[in-house]
DNA sequence: CAATCGTGGGC
DNA sequence: TGCCCAAGATT
């Protein structure tokens, strides 16, 4: 049965499938719109899959709308400023997409004359853009018949073919077997019919395989053990770091910010002056001031837990001239990434008492 | 290739 | 509560 699986096994009742339940998304275009010629803009495709790299859809909405809305095409994009489009980005997490973004949308303005180009090698080459979503704008947004494997297909070739292999050394052969599934009309659709049932069924913990349009062809609803796929690696455990945040507003009531470095966490993102977060090491204040200790907040990224002390102090009158000041009306605590805001929301609850 | 890079929600 | 997870890319 596996070897023998052909794509209509797998492509037509899937297709079938999401004729009925699609999902309705800010940045889609229908099935039965797609039926009637309609194609969606690939400005707005390319948005979509850049913000929903290791992304909900619940917290990329939000955003999508937002920055479409601010930059209706590419090239409006590409001429913005770039700490508008950091503060835009602000708690939507891992920055280097955004200043990716950025720099795609110039590439785009300067050498493609404001149109994005149709081939998977093309699209993979341009900054920010890597094998999924290429794959992704050359099927949904040109209908050309190349294989998209995110989270969602992974484990949906894995359970269809009960794979073994742990991911992610796994992803070499549930690609090839992904490739053999993939019809050659209807690439966009089929793309996102795959995403769709990942997403809506063959979800990770309980997948719900009554509804299931290809319950026939999985092997692992034969046996009856999708849940356990796909294998994983056991993963790392985070080490906790600590640091210091130091919120400071000057006699003119200006917040002393500064700009982080492009390369690195929160690169190119605003943030409090502090100390470097390590595993310990000395409180030592950025510059002078009547510092006061407010207490902790506790944040966690990928790869570490932060514990970091927040310091406040007012009436600044001499921070160091390479902090940016920000006066009240132009600061936007929404600018911030999430750390940086909740050490902001401690120091301003206080401020305000 | 393993490490780096955010955040919020669900269980 | 702590861990897992989400339409990955880059180095």
């Amino acid at each position: 049965m596996r070897d023998g699986m052909k794509h209509s096994d797998i492509a037509a009742p899937l297709l079938r499938w999401y004729d009925a339940h699609a999902r309705v998304l800010p940045w889609r275009v229908s099935p039965a719109e797609r039926a009637a010629g309609v194609m969606p803009d690939p400005y707005r495709v390319w948005m979509s899959e850049i913000m929903l790299q290791q992304t909900t859809v619940a917290a990329v909405k939000s955003y999508f709308e937002r920055f479409t809305a601010l930059w209706p095409c590419v090239t409006d994009l590409a001429n913005a400023e770039d700490d508008e489009v950091m503060g835009e980005w602000a708690g939507l997490g891992y920055y280097a997409r955004a200043r990716n973004l950025l720099k795609c949308a110039r590439v785009i303005r300067d050498s493609y004359d404001g149109h994005f180009p149709q081939t998977r090698a093309e699209l993979q080459s341009l900054p920010g853009i890597g094998p999924y979503t290429s794959a992704a704008i050359a099927s949904i947004a040109f209908n050309q018949p190349e294989t998209v494997v995110d989270g969602n297909v992974e484990r949906v070739v894995s359970r269809l073919f009960r794979i073994e292999t742990p991911l992610p050394g796994a992803k070499p052969e549930l690609t090839k077997l992904a490739e053999t599934l993939t019809p050659q009309d209807r690439a966009g659709d089929y793309a996102q019919a795959m995403m769709d049932l990942g997403a809506t069924i063959c979800t990770p913990k309980s997948p719900d395989c009554a509804p299931c349009p290809l319950t026939d062809s999985c092997a692992a609803h034969v046996v009856g053990d999708a849940a356990r796929f796909p294998h994983k690696t056991p993963k790392k455990p985070k080490p906790t770091r600590h640091g210091h945040a130091y919120v400071a507003r000057t006699t003119r009531g200006e917040w002393v910010l500064e700009k982080r470095p492009d390369k690195g966490l929160l690169g190119g993102m605003l943030g409090w002056p502090g100390t470097h977060w390590a595993q310990e090491h000395a409180t030592e204040a950025p510059f002078n001031a009547e510092w006061d200790e407010l207490g902790d907040v506790r944040h966690t990224f990928t790869h570490f837990h932060l514990v970091l002390t927040v310091h406040v102090a007012e009436g600044v009158t001499n921070p160091p001239d390479h902090y940016t000041l920000r006066e009240e009306n132009a600061f936007r605590p929404s600018d911030l990434p999430t750390v940086m805001r909740k050490a902001f929301d401690l120091a301003h609850a206080k401020l305000e008492i």
